[in-house]
DNA sequence: TATTAGCACTCTATGCCTCTGAGTGCTAAA
DNA sequence: TTTAGCACTCAGAGGCATAGAGTGCTAATA
């Protein structure tokens, strides 16, 4: 935006002030600190004004940032805000003391983050694994009971446990077995085909549909190794912000934010940065059409991404909750990067060897 | 409650009448209905204002029930409800729709019944398993990689990849083998006691923690087998009440219903009764002081309870609500009481071949 | 004796009015 | 170019009268 330095610094201030007080500003309640009387502001404001970077509730009313003020401010005149020593040594604390399991290890960020930010946090999965099978193997617990055991390309392990009433020996084990590992390692989710699956039905001679159930499982296992998951933290904090003080308006953001579906199709950071903030229209859903959201997102593991996503008004402290978001995904990508790919995702807590 | 049939007929009118308009009954507005004056009515109105069992909200107001009217109204006058093959119709077809996997169970039946009444619900298990291990088996991947699996009492199966850079052989894996499936089967979470695993540690000579990891990662499998969970479905829809309409009250209610530590603590219908209703200060959490809960309970096996509740304002359809919670929760008991024991609860969807 | 019609009374909600004060835009002076 | 000054605008608060719903009480009625 091509604007003098002094309108730049007029308009920082206006929306730092609007940030803090959420009343309107006045030509008076900033002329102060920028050394200029409230007319020469008066005349920056209506100009400002002009270009669509503020507006006024009426007439006499001081001045609101517009979402192409914040999103100018956002750009270019944001001050970086770094934490605090105290801020995240209190960040840390929180992490390392609530993020235990990893199995809750989304749900858990998202809390955190709430409880820090005071606005709805929405954590969410993001992108596809291509996850492939690396070894089958087969317990035998009686001749009905068959237990499956699937080791995926992630060290993720899953199994099943199998009834067949017509009955199963060693030997059709050993077979099922030799015909699975040699034919299905290294296999996505999409190539297990009913082709290949009637090609080892044959070679197994199975007419159970032993191999149809195992076959079955594996789909199962690679599809929910990343599965996309959304959960909503500290949504009841949005009632605290005098722009959803109106219960039908909190009530629709509200409703949108508890749909899981819709949740998913948030949009995530580039490549590029690590934290994206969409300031009101920016926001595709209409429901969010005059709320902001900063989302960061670190690496699960694969080609997965884990999202963290805080929602407010447009009058956020954008400064602040990027600061918070990005050193928090910061951190989780150093607490996932030590166990290497994704440890042993569902299925009980680290053990004493596991980094 | 020791009242005259007439005033048991007002207070009933009263009641239906409030929680259909949620305006305070007026004389007038009930006379027709009960082939009195309203002079007469007033008169009774006024004694049962004496009661207790009605509250005037200012002087030249009607007359609104108080928590005591309503328990009165849930425990002597309110008509049976039930479900017309219409509604029971909907509530199937979205049982069968909606609920496939045993997994997501209890939130999707808590989603359910949100949907149906437009009430936040909580849904929720209760009780302890007592769960015990029947077998472990052991699958050495290499020689620094072994995959533990334990099966459970109920079938549940789990199992965890561990790694041991000192490495392992066959012949120690034959040994853990033996020394777990002898020493740790039929045991409780509580009984895998530290002299336990000292023990097995000298039988296996095993100086690298490998029996610590393993009896570690079998404790918590029998803790997480029937873990305490909690889920909130149509949080939202609590601001479409008048009674919530203040966002300050709403923003207390939902505070406490996302909290899941405390929605763990509501309590549970008694053996005898299906369905549980609670109302205004009958509810232990100041939270709910002015707000009621009806809550259904299910078997999930074991002495594993599944609890649904519907939160709302006292002025609540109680016959409504626990007409389809009652249903509803026949219904699950149905569903899962087809599979015997819970199946696979947590470990993928269920195969063709399962019952 | 129980019920009802009638009436005075109470109290909230609504609309209307005025007043206040914050903030503006414009003009003229510095 | 900046600033002081001034007239103007408009939302919000407070005061006031009014309408209307509903009550409690009394006296008449069945």
């Amino acid at each position: 935006m091509d604007i003098s330095d002094r309108k730049k610094r007029i308009l920082r201030a206006i929306v730092e002030s609007y940030v803090e007080s959420a009343e309107p500003v006045g030509s008076k309640a900033i002329c102060s600190d920028l050394g200029l009387s409230s007319a020469t502001i008066r005349n920056e404001m209506a100009e400002l004004t002009a270009l669509g970077l503020l507006e006024q509730p009426h007439t006499s009313a001081g001045r609101v940032p517009s979402s192409k003020g914040y999103r100018v401010y956002v750009n270019e005149l944001m001050h970086d805000r770094t934490l605090s020593a105290q801020e995240t040594f209190e960040l840390n604390n929180a992490l390392r003391q609530r993020i235990t399991k990893l199995d809750s290890l989304l749900a858990d960020a998202g809390r955190l983050v709430a409880d820090f930010t005071h606005y709805p946090v929405y954590a969410l999965t993001a992108g596809s694994s291509g996850m492939k099978i690396r070894r089958f193997d087969f317990i035998l617990v009686d001749k009905n009971t068959l237990i499956v055991v699937v080791m995926l390309d992630n060290d993720q392990v899953k199994n099943k446990l199998l009834h067949f009433p017509a009955g199963i020996d060693e030997a059709l084990v050993r077979k099922l077995s030799t015909v699975f590992n040699s034919g299905f390692t290294g296999l996505e989710s999409s190539e297990i085909t009913h082709e290949l699956v009637s090609a080892c039905e044959t070679a197994c001679g199975d007419t159970e549909g032993i191999v149809a159930s195992v076959a079955g499982f594996a789909i199962a296992a690679l599809d929910e190794a990343a599965p996309r998951q959304a959960y909503l933290s500290g949504a009841a904090s949005i009632l605290e912000h005098p722009e959803y003080r109106d219960p039908d308006k909190a009530q629709r953001i509200l409703a949108y934010l508890s749909d899981d579906s819709k949740l998913m199709t948030l949009p995530a950071p580039d490549e590029s940065g690590e934290v994206k903030i969409l300031i009101g229209p920016e926001n595709v859903a209409e429901e969010l059409s005059d709320s902001s959201v900063v989302v960061a997102s670190y690496d699960l593991g694969g080609d997965v991404k884990g999202l963290l996503g805080v929602v407010g008004p447009t009058r956020m402290d954008y400064a602040n909750i990027s600061a918070h978001l990005s050193y928090l995904a910061r951190e989780l990508r150093i607490f996932l990067g030590g166990a290497g790919t994704l440890p042993q995702l569902g299925s009980g807590p680290p053990g004493p060897d596991e980094k």
